[in-house]
RNA sequence: GGCCCGUUGGUCAAGAGGCUAAGACACCGCCCUUUCACGGCGGUAACAGGGGUUCGAUUCCCCUACGGGUCACCA
């Protein structure tokens, strides 16, 4: 067989050769031991929470080093291609703060000289390389059309062997050039597909930077390099885009594992140096008592549902470090206000085994980050989410913005702050006692104390309520209308002998809380009360008064 | 089914031949406290099973079980 013809049969518009785009591409110019790495992904939806661990680890082992971080659109499949998906995918990701020093930005273009960074505009690039193996005798064209290709699976089926194009089913591997010939000139389109030299038989190791020593079985098969549309498909891409891109990370999810073998394969074939690997493990869910790979259509895959609840994407960030490096949660606790950035990240920290999602675990994250936030910004970023998903609660919070900051600054920027929220849906229950309109009574005063000792302590509090007390003297006020009712102003005494009093200074607190917030929990009554004001506080103690009689 | 990966408390996990097997979340209790929280202290709870190797295995090897992934002209 004259391979040479046989390339320019079915390549004959291709000149370029390998050395060409060696030199179109050239080693990049880094600092010594700076990582290049890639995000991948096909435009096919939306960004899926297991996204952010391959994305994140990327760019922290890139931007750590000094080296480059680029997105690389992988739309060689226009069938599963969602119109608009790259854009919200950019911009998701923007917001989780994974920014990429090369490829496409939102408004569709192209930054970087390793370009272009859309697979489908590559076909040309993919096409020298596939020439060039066709040259050299490892690669060849198959006419099968679906149907021929149905059978062969089904035969195998039944014979209860290896699907796939190999060995004696591989039929035009050795197919004489007349044949071949014949197809082209009848317009028949073809796929070109890889010659293995694979043997089943053989094994051998392979170190990945997570998973340690994997086992590798040769792979046999005659898998197709290009398609018969003219585009690869991600198994050719993959060695050629990462070789030219000259990326020396290639971070991925662990379903790729079973198909390494087929990439080192090309990559050897290809004459390319190997890269280093990482397999990240899956995130998982519970379901019943094992764990499952997380479906698309499972609660908290989407990255719009934490968007939905409020999640600051900063807190999303927190408890993914959390999870990819162990060490990450004891370096936070020595360094509260340092950026995640400041982390130094390692890759032998990671776990080779998948984990689950872990809501609890988040939501604890996530009430630490906000509790440290300061009230503009707390209201900023309720606000904003309001805004989008609760228009009635974002015109209260607009038409008094003080207000609202006031309420926000309770228990905030102290050195253990109150950890009220866990994200900014909670805002909204959390602050709605503070505007009239929202105010009612959802919590009752237990039936254990007389009516006339709540109505006598609730009238006392108003008559003597001074907005300019300061706490001392404020918390002295209602001491005295526990001395008045015959309830214990002090604690201690109240627990060394509750027979002695028919209530106690806590007691006394709840009947006011109640009257004034509705609840049981609020935060500190003495904040709570000058933050409401005098006239609101008169008008809800009133009104608990009257509902009395 | 073939191939591959994984398995330490409910969850995330440290440990790398000898430890009373860390820590965090959740849960429970106590303390602090004018409420609610925060915080502090403490508690329950784990090496999947079986064989080796070894004076000694959570740790190394093998088998089994269980869980997961993958076997496309999808990524």
């Amino acid at each position: 067989m004259d391979y040479a013809l046989l390339a320019d049969l079915l390549y004959p518009n291709i000149n370029e050769t390998p050395e060409d785009m060696e030199k179109r591409y050239p080693v990049r110019n880094l600092p010594n031991g700076a990582f290049v790495t890639r995000f991948a992904p096909s435009p096919t939806g939306y960004v899926h929470f297991g996204c952010l661990f391959p994305t994140r680890v990327s760019e922290r082992i890139a931007h750590m080093s000094s080296g480059v971080f680029m997105l690389r659109i992988e739309d060689t499949d226009a069938k599963r291609e969602v119109k608009g998906a790259e854009k919200s995918l950019i911009k998701t990701l923007e917001n989780y703060g994974i920014v990429f020093d090369e490829g496409p930005d939102a408004f569709g273009n192209e930054k970087g000289e390793y370009g272009p960074y859309h697979q489908s505009q590559r076909a040309f690039i993919y096409h020298v390389y596939a020439k060039q193996l066709i040259r050299e005798g490892k690669a060849y064209p198959c006419f099968c059309g679906e149907e021929e290709l149905k059978q062969i699976r089904d035969e195998q089926k039944k014979a209860k062997i290896d699907f796939g194009y190999y060995g004696k089913w591989a039929v035009w591997r050795d197919a004489p050039i007349e044949k071949i010939k014949e197809k082209l000139k009848n317009n028949i389109p073809f796929a070109l597909r890889f010659k293995s030299e694979g043997n089943p038989a053989n094994k051998f190791k392979f170190n990945d930077m997570i998973k340690g020593e994997v086992d590798i079985t040769e792979n046999f098969m005659d898998h197709i390099i290009i398609k018969s549309n003219g585009i690869p498909p991600y198994g050719f891409a993959h060695p050629i885009d990462d070789h030219l891109m000259r990326v020396t990370h290639v971070v991925r999810g662990e379903e790729w594992l079973p198909s390494l073998p087929f990439h080192l394969q090309l990559f050897r074939a290809l004459g390319f140096e190997i890269p280093k690997y990482m397999h990240i493990s899956q995130l998982m869910k519970q379901e019943g008592t094992s764990k499952k790979k997380l479906s698309k259509r499972d609660n908290g895959v989407d990255m719009r549902y934490y968007d939905k609840l409020g999640y600051p994407s900063i807190c999303l960030t927190e408890y993914i470090m959390t999870l990819l490096n162990s060490n990450y949660e004891e370096w936070r606790k020595a360094n509260p206000n340092d950026s995640f950035e400041n982390f130094k990240f390692s890759t032998k920290k990671m776990s080779p085994s998948g984990c689950l999602l872990d809501v609890d675990k988040l939501n604890d994250v996530s009430k630490n980050i906000i509790s440290r936030m300061t009230a503009d910004d707390a209201f900023e970023g309720i606000i904003k989410w309001a805004k989008i998903y609760n228009t009635e609660f974002f015109d209260i919070l607009e038409a008094d913005m003080e207000y609202a900051k006031k309420i926000l600054s309770i228990g905030r920027n102290i050195p253990k702050p109150r950890k009220d929220l866990t994200k900014w849906s909670d805002a909204f229950g959390y602050m709605s006692f503070f505007y009239d309109k929202y105010f009612t009574i959802e919590d009752t005063i237990p039936d254990q104390f007389a009516k006339k000792d709540i109505k006598k302590a609730l009238e006392i509090f108003i008559k003597t309520y001074d907005e300019n007390d300061d706490n001392n003297d404020w918390f002295n006020k209602i001491k005295d209308i526990c001395t008045d009712l015959g309830y214990a102003s002090d604690m201690k005494q109240y627990k060394n002998n509750p027979e002695l009093y028919s209530g106690n200074i806590s007691d006394v607190s709840g009947f006011i809380r109640i009257a004034v917030t509705g609840k049981q929990n609020s935060p500190d009554l003495y904040d709570v009360l000058k933050i409401l004001g005098r006239q609101r506080i008169i008008n809800r103690i009133l009104n608990m008064i009257k509902k009395m009689d």
